[in-house]
DNA sequence: GACAGTACTGACAAATTTGTCAGCTACAAT
DNA sequence: ATTGTAGCTGACAAATTTGTCAGTACTGTC
């Protein structure tokens, strides 16, 4: 995809993709709408992200005030991450895009290995 | 963004954000909302879009189901878009997308709490 | 003939995104 | 002194996406 950066916006739904169109975005978000989440835990929850697109994606959902960061401040670390206040207000747009994506996957040869809602 | 293909969908977001999020399709769905288009008439409409861009993304959406392409078979070629019967019902997300997305627009430059700069 | 309009394609380069891998911090346990 | 931990960063390469530019086919106009 494609992101589309906020200032080259043509129309009120690229502002939004820009936002939550990120390779592991819509996974992270995901992961998150039952509750905060360490960042270790999010990382082996999606098996097949990196730690480095992991932390980059937070940081860019962060900065767009969709999720906010809790640091314990101890050592070793210990930060989670949740749906800020602001993120929730993303919530019909992503049970629209849920379940849009749901009947999406049934239509034609879908792929196994299923999106069961997020595990741990 | 980011472009997830199909075959790579962790989640039913994701299935989703690999049908709409591409650069410009947020766009050229939105153009397409109120009738169908040209091929010309979409790439006047989209200032900066390139006609490379334009027909690829337009491909992608017709393979994808979400668009109909209608060739009139004339000489000069007189091809126009139109969103299909499956397209419509992305409507919904389409409509949820594009709220938000006017909200985030008009909300400034994120700032949102708690992001001092790191003490030291 | 030269040129414009229309939808589209292909080769190639530039830009952007993602992956790989090493290293950092600060303390605790061995 | 060495190792381990959790979260994170930076350099660099690979992959992917996008832009640039030229060219196709056909017809109508000057």
């Amino acid at each position: 995809m494609a992101v589309i950066r906020d200032k080259e916006a043509e129309c009120p739904i690229d502002a939004a993709l820009s936002v939550i169109g990120g390779r592991w975005k819509g996974t992270i978000l995901w992961r998150l709408v039952d509750g905060p989440m360490r960042t270790g835990e999010l990382r082996r929850s999606i098996p097949r992200i990196t730690e480095r697109m992991l932390i980059r994606h937070l940081k860019e959902l962060v900065a767009d005030g969709v999720l906010d960061r809790h640091d314990a401040q101890e050592v070793p670390p210990h930060v989670s991450y949740s749906i800020s206040r602001y993120g929730r207000t993303l919530t019909p747009v992503l049970r629209e895009l849920c379940s849009w994506g749901e009947a999406h996957m049934k239509r034609g040869p879908a792929e196994p290995g299923g999106c069961a809602p997020p595990p741990i």
